[in-house]
DNA sequence: CCTATAGTAGACCGATCGTTTCAGAATTCA
DNA sequence: TGAATTCTGAAACGATCGGTCTACTATAGG
């Protein structure tokens, strides 16, 4: 019963992800989102309660929409080798693809973790629990792929990397396309140490 | 001729470097500066001119007095095995220093990469040269230990996990540490490949 | 001491911040 | 159709933003 939205809450939530992916939590203003989503501030507040319920629901939005699909190929059929190098190959092409002045360069979360994660107990958590799946993730297909010695600390190397080259997407593609090549060739040269 | 300052801009530039540090040029407001300072905005806008005038000289003074003492190791007479193992451990012993609820957590630089550096040329300039700078430093301290194969990349490598820690400080520090514990592995499995 | 110069305190500026309020429009159920 | 319910637009809230202005203070050189 009553009025129903005129909104798609899914658009919504994706316009405003790519808002705060592109300029962060604290320099995007209810105003910017009214224009980006279209719908006025009252709506926004009624069907998210805040500003930061907004993010909130956005973050859901990327880790489900972004995250996981990358991570897909490190835990689904094609763990392993095969994996590794769709999951790198994959970011590479996502780095190359971006124009600069787009949003969606870099990662909504690594921004997160140098910005407002540094002072909210709720988004460090957030931030953790990305950085503890992907690290999973990369360390199951590291296991399929049958690589050779501490797969831990090679998780973390790879995971690093990846970290990194988020972080310089923002500044200098070429700069994160090497960052991810190193990588690429750290996944080949364990796989070939253990033939 | 005319009245002294009452405040040393030094100490002024490094109140005001940590405040950045730790919040981000954008969640740092006049009013904080002021606080933390002990100095009137308008003894401030006067010695600094803007907000942005006065971040300018804390990014400096974080290059002259954080970054560069922590690369000398890297170019002074350590360079080589022992200038990059103090490197790492340098930066080891500063995560672990460093409180939870401290400012200088992390790296001021990477922190700005991933805020204001999105969209500001000059920003982005800075944390260009900070990245090209620290690259060099570690290929410099690469070639002298004799490292085998492609300094280049090394080089990367042990950038982009230096990054990645600094990130990672500001959530887990002993995430922090285990990337830095990985990065020295890095470098002493490089060097025992040479002998 | 006098005057020119430079630094400081605090009030004040318009703009913008996140949030709230409220009247009215749209819809469902009876 | 009438009442109950929900969503929406616009205006407005107090707070705070970066920045400016002015009156006053302190100092250096003559």
């Amino acid at each position: 019963m009553g009025r129903l939205p005129t909104f798609e809450t899914t658009a919504v939530v994706t316009a405003a992800r790519d808002l705060f992916w592109d300029r962060g939590y604290e320099a995007t203003s209810i105003a910017d989102l009214e224009t980006v989503t279209g719908v006025n501030r009252s709506s926004l507040y009624h069907a998210f309660g805040s500003k930061r319920g907004l993010f909130d629901a956005a973050v859901q939005d990327y880790l489900d929409t972004v995250i996981r699909p990358r991570l897909s190929v490190l835990l689904g059929p094609t763990a392993g080798t095969a994996g590794l190098l769709a999951y790198v190959d994959g970011l590479r092409s996502a780095v190359a693809a971006v124009p600069d002045d787009s949003p969606r360069r870099g990662c909504l979360l690594v921004n997160c973790a140098a910005g407002l994660a540094g002072h909210d107990a709720a988004a460090r958590l957030v931030v953790d629990g990305y950085r503890t799946e992907l690290i999973a993730a990369l360390r199951h297909s590291l296991e399929v792929a049958g690589a050779p010695g501490d797969l831990d600390e090679k998780a973390i190397v790879l995971s690093s990397l990846t970290i990194s080259a988020m972080l310089l997407a923002r500044i200098d593609r070429r700069e994160a396309d090497a960052v991810l090549g190193a990588a690429r060739r750290h996944v080949t040269s364990w796989l070939a140490d253990d033939r």
